[in-house]
DNA sequence: CGTTCGCTAGTTGCATACATCTAGTCGATG
DNA sequence: CATCGACTAGATGTATGCAACTAGCGAACG
């Protein structure tokens, strides 16, 4: 489980999130083991830590595949989202270090300026990254590896796609004002903030469903 | 990862909830593979799916421990439960058919009467059964996984046993009032009485620490 | 006497061979 | 001609052998 299997869950993680492999595509032992030039065994290892983390979707003598959310299930991370990260969000407001609340500030920055220069691959990995950090920040390893699957989930969707300009302008600022909030020292704004920018994600994303049903009833 | 895998899963996880391995001890892979009678290989998988639910901890090269979580950890678990079953306790009140509800009263009315016998190894079944239920009720599976993990790791740690009688007459009657809101179709009264479920647990554990530091002081 | 190096036993990680299951095709039969 | 069944190729599941790593002990050296 170091070398091989590692490399081959970092590499699989990477083109899953990447967009290599899309939602639904069959993930076939020997032609990953071929590929990543390892043998089948710690290719298998690699395709369970992945499930575990809720990026594929195994099925008994039938083989992996990349994992296809319902649009409905979608939401439902948010809204948990909204909640636990909310959470972690209070913790951080109290217990976070200067240095912390510096490496939060420098992310949201570089995001802001990467949304603005239009470029989303790079908004979506800042974003995972900020994200990540402010949950570590909570200092709960059960915390932070809860979030750390829901938020898998969500990027795999590329939610972020379906942003329009006004919620991304959105998105970015409440990085910056839970940034604030974390220096003013207050749970409660930190909170308050960090629900709202999940929920106005939430909100971007059933507004996007919307808009693919009418595209999808012009083109029928 | 049919007969042989599942079977060492099931096995395995019955064993360490069930207090037979405790927390922090050794899973040498040969010695469950003899006494599993298979061989190593669904083993490791079973160990790994195992780490998955948040059950035991794997070290490379050093292998797989029963997992041991820190107090703190336990308290910030019951705070996610907290949000994340009220969450579900609400879409369950949206959307639970009667034949659920009726199934979650039986589940609730046994466990009044396990926990008025006293026989406590069936009211953690029946109380793990009775929020497992309720959970996937909630119509996600996203929502169903997330939780899991977080009440493995609860049970692992005997929260009940910390229970004093009055605050374990509280839970019960916790557990009946849900049921009620179901009926009465409340999605704010079932979310209200879940958090108050959950934050009651964390409370009592609290409580139990108290207890254990001033044993500690008597006994030193 | 303490420290460090090397050895050894035991364990985990990886590769490979074999067993079992699935799905698709071809052919036989009603 | 349609349908059912057996066969076959390809995949996953399991077992086992070998390699690499870890930890613990003991002896040699400073």
């Amino acid at each position: 489980m170091t070398a091989a299997s590692d490399r081959a869950v970092d590499q699989l993680r990477e083109r899953i999130l990447g967009g290599e492999y899309v939602p639904g595509e069959r993930l076939g032992e020997v032609e990953l083991a071929e590929k990543l030039g390892v043998s089948r065994t710690p290719v298998r290892e690699a395709l369970r830590r992945l499930a575990a983390e809720g990026l594929v979707d195994i099925t008994p003598n039938k083989g992996a595949r990349v994992i296809d959310y319902p649009r409905q299930d979608l939401e439902k991370i948010f809204e948990i989202r909204a909640h636990v990260e909310g959470l972690a969000a209070r913790s951080a407001a109290e217990t976070a270090s200067m240095a912390d609340i510096d490496r939060l500030d420098e992310l949201a920055t570089v995001l802001k300026e990467r949304s603005e220069a239009g470029d989303l691959d790079e908004v979506y990995r800042l974003n995972a990254a900020y994200h990540a950090t402010l949950n570590g920040l909570a200092g709960s390893a059960v915390l932070t590896s809860t979030v750390g699957h829901l938020i898998h989930s969500a990027v795999l969707l590329r939610t972020l796609h379906s942003f329009d300009p006004a919620a991304r302008q959105r998105s970015v600022n409440h990085h910056l004002e839970i940034v604030a909030a974390l220096r003013a020292r207050d749970p409660d704004w930190a909170e308050a903030v960090m629900r709202a920018h999940l929920l106005s994600a939430r909100a971007s994303l059933l507004g996007a469903r919307r808009r693919d049903e009418e595209n999808l009833e012009e083109n029928a």
